[in-house]
RNA sequence: GGGCCGUUAGCUUAGCUGGUAGAGCAGGGGACUCUUAAUCCCAAGGUCGAAGGUUCGAAUCCUUCACGGCCCA
């Protein structure tokens, strides 16, 4: 039966023969290995054992063997569980010939449980003397070297599980990804937010600027949308009297994939009722701080840059940050119309890095991402974006061309997004009105008219601060992971046939 | 979508202006009762990402494609 898997590249024929013999035994694969306690532990437990002594109680550990050394009639094995690593003291005396001879089987990527008291060799090193021991698992592929580990990008991000077992850094990250998360939700959930679920398949995609996946339900014969946003859903939360309700999760959005954008990613959406932007900024600065503060300091480095990330941050409307870059006021009555704007960019001399678009807000956009945004490494708040790029923002009062939204960034990435939620029925009609005039001039990404939330807000909306993070992004930035892959368990990538 | 770079044994890699692939680790055999990148001896392991082309001869030069990375859009 072993035979047919055998030509398998990359699988030993060596191994297969042993794992044919094991289960000669009748023994192979085990269901537990219990009790056993986890090696971390032990280490603490142990710390002060001095070289050459041993201990008393007899404990039993699991996990992975990573390194075998062969010494005659003594063998070193090292074990790793998640907690740490072990080594195994294992020699022919204390175990007898059956089992010492067995050993000799034992391959790297093998699990193992293993039973002895702690002791510490004259050398130093904390270890099991083990009296007795058992094969729990077989690798029948060789794991990742040891010296260098599994260094190829690639194979890092396809065989996930290899980089995890070969990479004690790359298993932190994602440690410490779920410490940031967790640290998130205590956060909301002790300022009296209630976390719920909203659909990610959707009769209608919203609440974002983005291209959708399509998908298609057979027995109600229509076609689905995976989500591209939370917002309208929780919006009708806040309709319904949920006063401070959030969601985390999978977001979809079939664009491109870069360093900081992958086609599925996880969002936090939070909504206030009551409360304005400038509010959710604050909430958003000491978020953020509770986040970093559960996995490191508020001192990061990122990309090679250290950043600061201690409450307050500045805070720059997008008009002054514009003007501070570049030196054109997208306020002044010289920049009002979007040909007046791209004059201002060619006077610049700026007319070869920003791209023209067709619409003044679009222009502004594209004017900040291209000359502020990269620069914007420290954390900071941009305020007062342009009405036409902000379906769902209130207008500023002073000024109806501007809204009252922020967005936060950190290492030149966009990380949170707010507003003072718009809750004037007639006024969100319009906005939608004018995104169907854009998708119908051709911007695939406009806003669809959605009759059921409009319907949800004419009941009455009350007024609400709102607030989207890139939980992905705040995790590169707070790991110091270069690219939203090494965030990302299982990132997209191409197929390989 | 464009530019540049990369893809050689399970992993990490060497291979110059073209002469037919070399190592370390892992795996196999052997020695060794305090090693920890253990050490020592022996043997084995390759469709050089894929397909074409140039050539007496291609891992190497050319073309196309696939996948990945970085930069740009």
């Amino acid at each position: 039966m072993d035979e047919q898997y055998a030509e398998h590249g990359g699988v030993s024929a060596e191994r297969r023969e042993k794992l044919a013999a094991w289960r000669d035994t009748g023994a192979a694969y085990p269901t537990r290995y219990q009790p056993r306690d986890e090696i971390g532990g032990l280490r603490d437990t142990y710390e002060s054992l001095e070289p050459g002594q041993d201990a008393d109680v007899v404990h039993r550990v699991a996990g992975r063997v990573i390194a075998r050394r062969e010494h005659g009639k003594l063998t070193f094995i090292v074990l790793k569980d998640m907690s740490g690593e072990l080594q195994l003291f294992c020699q022919l005396d204390a175990l007898g010939a059956e089992l010492y001879e067995a050993l000799r089987h034992v391959d790297l990527g093998d699990f193992v449980g293993a039973e002895g008291v702690m002791m510490r060799t004259r050398r130093g090193e904390l270890s099991l003397r083990v009296t007795s021991w058992r094969l729990l698992s077989k690798s029948l592929r060789g794991m990742p070297e040891k010296y260098h580990g599994l260094t190829s990008v690639e194979t890092r991000y396809r065989k996930r599980y290899l980089d995890l077992a070969a990479n004690d850094d790359s298993r932190e990250v994602f440690v410490k990804r779920a410490r940031i998360i967790a640290a998130v939700r205590r956060f909301l959930d002790d300022r009296g937010f209630v976390e719920v679920e909203t659909p990610i398949l959707q009769p209608l995609y919203g609440g974002a600027l983005a291209k959708p996946f399509i998908t298609h339900h057979n027995e109600l014969e229509r076609d689905l949308y995976l989500r591209i946003a939370t917002e309208l859903y929780l919006k009708r939360c806040i309709i319904g009297g949920i006063d401070r309700v959030y969601e985390i999760g999978k977001d979809f959005r079939n664009e491109g994939v870069s360093f900081k954008h992958n086609p599925e990613f996880t969002m936090l959406e939070t909504y206030e009722a009551y409360v304005d932007y400038n509010h959710v900024m604050t909430m958003v600065e000491e978020m953020t701080a509770a986040a970093a503060q559960a996995v490191g300091p508020l001192e990061v480095t990122f990309r090679g840059q250290r950043i600061d990330l201690t409450p307050p941050w500045p805070r720059l409307t997008m008009r002054r940050a514009i003007e501070a870059e570049t030196g054109i006021d997208i306020g002044a009555d010289d920049a009002r119309t979007v040909a007046d704007l791209q004059a201002r960019v060619r006077e610049k001399g700026l007319e070869g890095v920003v791209p023209f678009v067709p619409t003044w807000g679009a222009q502004v956009d594209e004017l900040f991402s291209e000359c502020v945004e990269p620069r914007l490494v420290q954390p900071v708040f941009i305020t007062e974006h342009p009405l036409e790029t902000s379906p769902f923002a209130k207008k500023t009062p002073a000024d109806p061309r501007f809204v009252e939204r922020f967005e936060g960034f950190i290492a030149g990435m966009e990380v949170s997004n707010a507003f003072s939620e718009l809750n004037d029925p007639d006024d969100q009609r319009e906005r939608f009105l004018q995104q169907m005039q854009d998708f119908a001039d051709g911007d695939e990404s406009a806003h669809r008219l959605d009759e059921d939330f409009l319907e949800a807000m004419e009941h009455g909306m009350p007024p609400t601060g709102g607030m989207g993070m890139g939980i992905d992004r705040l995790v590169m930035v707070l790991t110091g992971a270069p690219s939203i892959r090494d965030v990302i368990l299982f990132p997209a990538l191409r197929g390989q046939d």
